[in-house]
DNA sequence: AGGATAGCCTGCGGGC
DNA sequence: TGCCCGCAGGCTATCC
């Protein structure tokens, strides 16, 4: 479900409750989501130290669409959201748990009330609970005994976070393949971050047809895809995400980013730009929607906006 | 070796 | 109402 920018502002708003919490608690209900590094494999004998019981969240980093609790044990746990997986944190006992789709409840213990729930706290000491939710289980969790290993065996994998590449990042990376450019933007070892919302968002505000080989776009219209990339990305993070169905943030809330979509989910509406009626194909086996007139195969020296 | 395909899962909405 | 179909924000394993 979640792209770099859902990822990007869960961690944001998981950070102010998590960051200086303890674990008091762990009650994993699906061994199977806990997995192998670099893998969808099982990972067997899973204890609760895997899951930074006993230890305190120092930080939360992300990479693309994964995203990694770092202990002051050194221990790192890292998380993927597949298509339908989420964090949402509660005040203790806050939520029906005979929720099926929850895997994993932490119980954690902070000193000093997150703000924002200072509020309803009289004690100094607080007692929360943060809820891993995936019905169709295509994501995971995956211990690491450090940083190292996150970087080694996992993060090394993904190609540059999609957040801050630049036009010449983006030609050297994509124009290895001759995959259809769609293709290659998804592929998470050329470029970390994007997925199937923003790809057609970014080509269709560079002006760049879906079908288009790396190889023929030129590097100027690298720079108005990589400038695509970071603003309509940066717009999401601060617009809470895009929420198509059930996404939701570390609080609950729903983002509004879908309300600005270009052409995600407006196959055969007016395109709006040129106003004619915006295509759906399949590339990658992905839906791709675009604009037969305002994105182009042809390598050009200028590209609209951007 | 890179690229195309199937497969992993549940839930929802539409058509009949 | 109920069933079947297609579709969904992602990625891995397996073939060729």
């Amino acid at each position: 479900m979640p792209e770099l920018p859902e990822i990007e502002h869960l961690r944001r708003t998981l950070e102010p409750h998590l960051v200086g919490a303890r674990v008091t608690g762990v009650d994993l209900r699906r061994r199977d989501m806990v997995r192998v590094a670099g893998s969808r494999q099982a990972l067997r004998a899973v204890n609760n130290a895997h899951l930074l019981h006993g230890a305190t969240v120092t930080s939360i980093v992300r990479h693309g669409k994964s995203l990694a609790f770092l202990a002051d044990n050194g221990r790192v746990l890292a998380t993927h959201m597949g298509m339908s997986g989420s964090l949402v944190v509660r005040q203790k006992d806050h939520v029906h748990d005979s929720d099926k789709h929850l895997h994993c409840i932490w119980t954690l213990l902070r000193s000093e009330p997150a703000p924002s729930l200072r509020r309803s706290v009289a004690s100094s000491l607080q007692s929360f609970q943060l809820f891993y939710r995936d019905p169709r289980r295509f994501g995971g969790l995956w211990p690491l005994a450090s940083l190292e290993e996150l970087n080694e065996r996992l993060w090394s994998r993904l190609g540059p976070d999609a957040l801050s590449i630049d036009g010449e990042t983006l030609r050297d990376r994509l124009a290895r393949t001759t995959q259809p450019i769609k293709a290659a933007l998804l592929n998470q070892s050329l470029v970390a971050g994007v997925g199937n919302i923003y790809a057609d968002e970014a080509l269709f505000a560079a002006g760049i047809h879906p079908l288009t080989k790396p190889t023929r776009i030129a590097l100027d219209g690298y720079g108005a895809l990589a400038t695509a990339i970071r603003s309509i990305m940066l717009a999401a993070v601060n617009s809470g995400g895009s929420t198509i169905s059930d996404y939701r943030d570390a609080t609950g809330q729903a983002g509004s980013f879908a309300f600005q979509h270009a052409v995600y989910g407006r196959a055969e509406l007016p395109c709006m730009r040129c106003g004619r009626p915006l295509r759906s194909i399949v590339v990658g086996q992905r839906t791709t929607v675009f604009c037969q007139l305002c994105q182009t195969r042809r390598t050009r020296t200028t590209y609209p906006r951007g």
